[in-house]
DNA sequence: GCATTAAGTGGCC
DNA sequence: GGCCACTTAATGC
């Protein structure tokens, strides 16, 4: 049985708590590439990530994605609608991996946003810390080159969940294609495949298995 | 086996 | 660096 974890957006509540949030929602298992909402539809639940990678994006009339943020294990998305009145989903969203979701309705949000002060604290935080990393990407893919902008992003995720070798490296887990991170930096496939073959030059990363690298942060 | 998808490469703009 | 064409490798009926 899968159960919530009171860290990312639940820290800090106890075991009850927990258990009276869970009570509230269902979860959801997804597989990988499974869309949750689509963009403009009626806003009528929020997700909680308990485990897998969710991509959220716009999409034009020519099938052109940008993706605007990613959501991992503790997030809960979207934003709108919490502090607003918001109706619809302000974007697309879908799993780039398999995981599973935790859905509360909104009427169940509104109630736990009432009844958890601590939840509700969170929230200026996590809005703050997406909207920041959101003007960092844009400030870089308007500044910066492809391959600054892949570095930035393993430097990133180094920073957020990787895992510190003997030796000073780091394991990270990406759990995402290059094409998926190529959206993710707004660069084509093959641009990050041929940053990557320079990086593996460089020494500055080495494959790990499927969907792993093993980074040294002070050679990007 | 065959189809599909991801990854890698070279060429042209 | 994008885009196109092509090859190769891996995965799944």
């Amino acid at each position: 049985m899968v159960h919530l974890s009171n860290d990312g957006w639940l820290e800090g509540l106890t075991k009850e708590e927990l258990q009276a949030v869970e009570e509230k929602g269902t979860f959801r298992s997804c597989r990988p590439r499974e869309t949750v909402f689509y963009d403009g539809e009626k806003l009528t639940a929020y997700y909680l990530v308990v485990d897998g990678l969710i991509s959220a994006y716009h999409q034009n009339s020519e099938g052109k994605k940008w993706v605007a943020s990613l959501f991992s294990h503790g997030d809960l998305f979207p934003h709108v609608g919490l502090l607003n009145q918001a109706r619809t989903y302000p974007a697309s969203a879908e799993t780039i991996t398999s995981g599973t979701l935790f859905r509360l309705s909104r009427k169940a949000m509104a109630e736990i946003l009432s009844t958890y002060p601590s939840i509700r604290a969170h929230l200026e935080r996590f809005l703050t810390e997406k909207n920041q990393e959101l003007m960092a990407r844009i400030s870089d893919s308007v500044f910066g080159t492809a391959s600054g902008r892949l570095a930035a992003f393993l430097r990133k995720l180094v920073e957020k969940s990787g895992v510190r070798q003997t030796d000073g490296r780091y394991l990270l887990k990406l759990n995402m294609t290059e094409q998926d991170i190529a959206e993710y930096i707004g660069v084509t496939p093959e641009t990050v495949s041929r940053i990557l073959r320079d990086l593996y030059d460089k020494r500055a990363a080495e494959k790990a298995g499927k969907g792993k690298l093993i980074i040294r942060p002070d050679r990007l």
